[in-house]
DNA sequence: AGCTATTGATAAAC
DNA sequence: TGTTTATCAATAGCT
C-alpha cells in the first residue's frame, strides 16, 4: 500500500528505513492491540530497531503471564532459552552444596567427630595436623595474653599517674592560701576522702574498677563453635 | 477494512471471532516478517488463541536471542517474572558461598592460621576444643591400630598354621610308602627345600610378604587435607 | 511531522 | 476452511 509497491527486502536508504519503521511498528502494535481486543486473544509483541538507539518496543495483552507464554513456546517447539541458565545455576548450588558438606565433615573431624571411615594414615595423618595447629593456636594465645597484660598494665599505670595527680593536686590546694600550710598528713587524707564522696575524684576512683581492665581474663565463647548450623536454610 | 466499519471491541459471535482472528493473525505474522525484513529489525510475536485448542502462533526474526530480548524488556520495564525466581537462586548461591567462607576460615583456623582476628576468649576456647578434638582423635586412632595389628596378628597365625599344614604333608609324603620311612630330619628340610623352589609351596611362602600385611604401618595422606582447594570453580 | 494516491488487509457472504 | 469482492486501513513517496 502506498504510492507504487514496495519490493520485501531491505530498506538500504537509511531515512527511508528508518521513516518507515517507525509507520509500519505503530501498525503493527495498533494491530496487536485489535487482534487482542477483538479476538481475545494473548498477544505478547516485542520490536527492537535495529538503528543505534536499539529501543524496544512492545504490546502485551493485559493480564498475559509472559513466563508461562514462553514456556508455552518452548514445550511446542522444544528451544530452549533460559533453562540452560537455570541448570547452569543449579550445578552450581548443588556444587557449593556439596563443598559444604565437605567442610563440614572436615571440621567435625576436627572436633574429634566423624572419624569412623578414615584409614589408620589418614588418621595419623590428621593428628600431626592437628598438633602443629596446637602449636601456633598456643603460641598466639600466648602472644595475645602477653600483648594484653601489656596493654592492661599500661592502664593501670596510667590511672596511678591520674590518682597521684589528682592526689598532689589536692595537696597544693589544701597547701594553698585560705587554708593555709597544713603539714599533718592525717588532716590531708580526711580531706581527700571528703572530695572523694562526691566529686570527679570519685570517678577516679572507680575507674580502677572498670570492666574493661578485670574482664580481660574472661572472653566469650567461639562463635563458630556452632558451624554445623550454619546449614542451608 | 472489510465491507463496512468494525468496532475494536471483543467479536461475540464464536464463528466470527474465530475467522477473524485466523485472518488477523496471518496478516499480522506477515507485517511482522515484513517490517523484520525491511527494516532490519528484531521482532518477536507470540499468539495464543483463547479458543478451546489454545493453539500458540508465533513469529521470530531469525538469529534473535530471545533471552536477550527479554532481559532488555524486564530492564525497561522494570517487570518481574523469572527474575524473582533467578535472584532466589543468585542470593542462595551466595549464602552459600558466604558459609562456605565461614567454613574454611573455621578449618585453616583448626589448622592454625586466622588466628589474628580472634579474642583471647575465641583462643581459649579454640584451645580446649583443640585439645578435646586430639584427645578423642588420639583414641580412635589407637583403637584402629589395635584392630590392625590383631588382624595382622590372625593373618600371620593363619599362614602359619596354613605353613605348618603344609610341612606335615609334605613330611606325611616322604614317609608314604615309595619313598619308605625316613627318620632322619636332615634329609626331610632339603626335600622341603626342593618344592618349595617352584609349585603351590612357593606362593604360600611367598604369602607372607604380601603388602596387605606390611603396607600396614604406612597409609596414605589425608586426602581432605588439601580442602582449601575446594574453591568454587 | 502531514498529505494523498495507491496498495494491502479483511469483513461479509458464499 | 477457501474464495470472492466491496470496502476500509495502512502506508510509500513527497513535501
Amino acid at each position: 500500500m502506498g504510492r507504487g509497491k514496495l519490493e520485501i527486502k531491505r530498506i538500504e536508504n537509511t531515512t527511508n528505513r528508518q521513516v518507515t519503521f517507525s509507520k509500519r511498528r505503530n501498525g503493527i502494535i495498533k494491530k496487536a492491540q485489535e487482534l487482542s481486543v477483538l479476538c481475545d486473544a494473548k498477544v505478547s509483541l516485542f520490536i527492537i530497531s535495529s538503528s543505534s538507539t536499539n529501543r524496544l518496543y512492545h504490546y502485551i495483552t493485559p493480564g498475559v503471564d509472559l513466563k508461562k507464554m514462553y514456556d508455552e513456546y518452548q514445550k511446542v517447539e522444544g528451544v530452549d532459552l533460559w533453562r540452560k541458565h537455570y541448570e547452569q545455576m543449579k550445578e552450581r548450588e548443588r556444587k557449593l552444596a556439596e563443598v559444604n558438606n565437605t567442610l563440614r565433615t572436615e571440621i567435625s573431624r576436627r572436633m574429634g567427630g566423624d572419624l569412623e571411615d578414615l584409614t589408620i594414615g589418614d588418621l595419623r595423618c590428621l593428628h600431626q595436623q592437628m598438633d602443629q595447629a596446637l602449636d601456633l593456636i598456643r603460641n598466639r594465645k600466648y602472644h595475645v595474653i602477653k600483648n594484653q597484660t601489656g596493654t592492661s598494665k599500661k592502664k593501670v599505670k596510667s590511672l596511678e599517674e591520674i590518682h597521684g595527680n589528682l592526689v598532689m593536686d589536692l595537696e597544693t590546694r589544701f597547701r594553698a592560701p585560705g587554708f593555709g600550710i597544713a603539714d599533718d598528713d592525717q588532716g590531708n587524707y580526711e580531706a581527700a576522702a571528703v572530695y572523694s564522696d562526691n566529686g570527679a575524684a570519685a570517678n577516679l576512683f572507680a575507674m580502677s574498677r572498670h570492666p574493661d581492665i578485670h574482664n580481660l581474663q574472661q572472653g566469650g565463647r567461639l562463635g563458630y563453635s556452632n558451624v554445623h548450623d550454619l546449614r542451608l536454610a
